[in-house]
DNA sequence: CCTTTGTAGTTGCGTATGCAACCGAACAGC
DNA sequence: GCTGTTCGGTTGCATACGCAACTACAAAGG
């Protein structure tokens, strides 16, 4: 690809790059050790950090579909990683916790996490990436927030 | 979602996030107003820069599948945005290029872009604007190039 | 109580995506 | 110039994803 091509420089453009790149390395990494999709590793990594919750409280916490929770969940049920026990406060739900053999694979795959996240951005300093932290915030909440006020009307021949 | 959580500060995390978010605006505006996905447009804006290429040149300078370049091209076809010509040094291929319909709406699709980008970071510095690039590029090129061997055996208990 | 409204979880379906197999044209070697 | 190989493009298929509709239960209001 032309390197200093208009797209090139797009900057969502780079932005989905490197985050197909990034999220395609780890789903493959987690997939060939443990057999995980990254919406499974999602769910046992709050569920580990968190303990027991409703499928609820998952979509909040890691902002994913509820229907990709309730996929992951039974996924990891079936394979006997997670468990379900019903809710005694609210008889539409379940409390979902890892198992003993969920607990296990938990305390193999967070520290490979962590050691990915290090490599993927090692040579940065910590400031580097408080920054970047900050530019990938600000991109999302205005994506989320831009109206479609903010770019009509802007001059450049849309009627 | 919890702020602070493991889940949340991981870059990784973040990363998608923000890229979905960013690619979901742009693809809703896209679509909403010309009907055109993020791949249609991509070809288009590659098309408008370079001029006449093949398919083969398109996935080269987009990165995208070569699937995803050829249903891109058909649409466009089919739409009267772009034009296929035989190409006279290699019967296999053709050369694709903007109609003049298609080099009308190419010519409203980039301001819109280029603004949308500028709002996404607007109150960013140029030179946090670089280092971004670098942080995404270094990303990038850090995900496609790690072998398993570089995680592997590093002391966290995985056999 | 019974009805109405709201919420957690599940299922079905349409769309997007990408790989792998395939087709036809070009090219290399004999 | 025939044969095997490579390459551009296309199609089929299998998977991932998310919305919308649906079920089961809960809570509020009369």
């Amino acid at each position: 690809m032309q390197p200093n091509s208009a797209l090139a420089r797009f900057l969502p453009y780079q932005l989905s790059l490197a985050s197909n790149a990034v999220s395609g390395r780890i789903a493959m990494e987690y997939r060939q050790r443990w057999g995980l999709s990254i919406p499974e590793w999602r769910v046992m990594a709050v569920l580990g950090d968190a303990g027991a919750l409703t499928q609820r409280d998952l979509t909040r916490r890691t902002l994913m579909d509820k229907v990709a929770v309730n996929r992951a969940c039974k996924v990891l049920e079936e394979r006997g990683l997670a468990a379900r026990t019903p809710n005694e406060q609210d008889g539409r739900s379940h409390l979902l916790d890892l198992t003993a053999e969920g607990h296990a694979m938990h305390s193999e795959i967070m520290p490979l996490a962590l050691e990915m996240e290090r490599q993927l951005f090692e040579g940065f300093s910590g400031d580097e990436l408080d920054l970047f932290r900050a530019l990938l915030d600000r991109a999302r909440h205005q994506a989320d927030g831009l109206l479609d006020d903010d770019l009509s009307g802007g001059g450049y021949g849309i009627k």
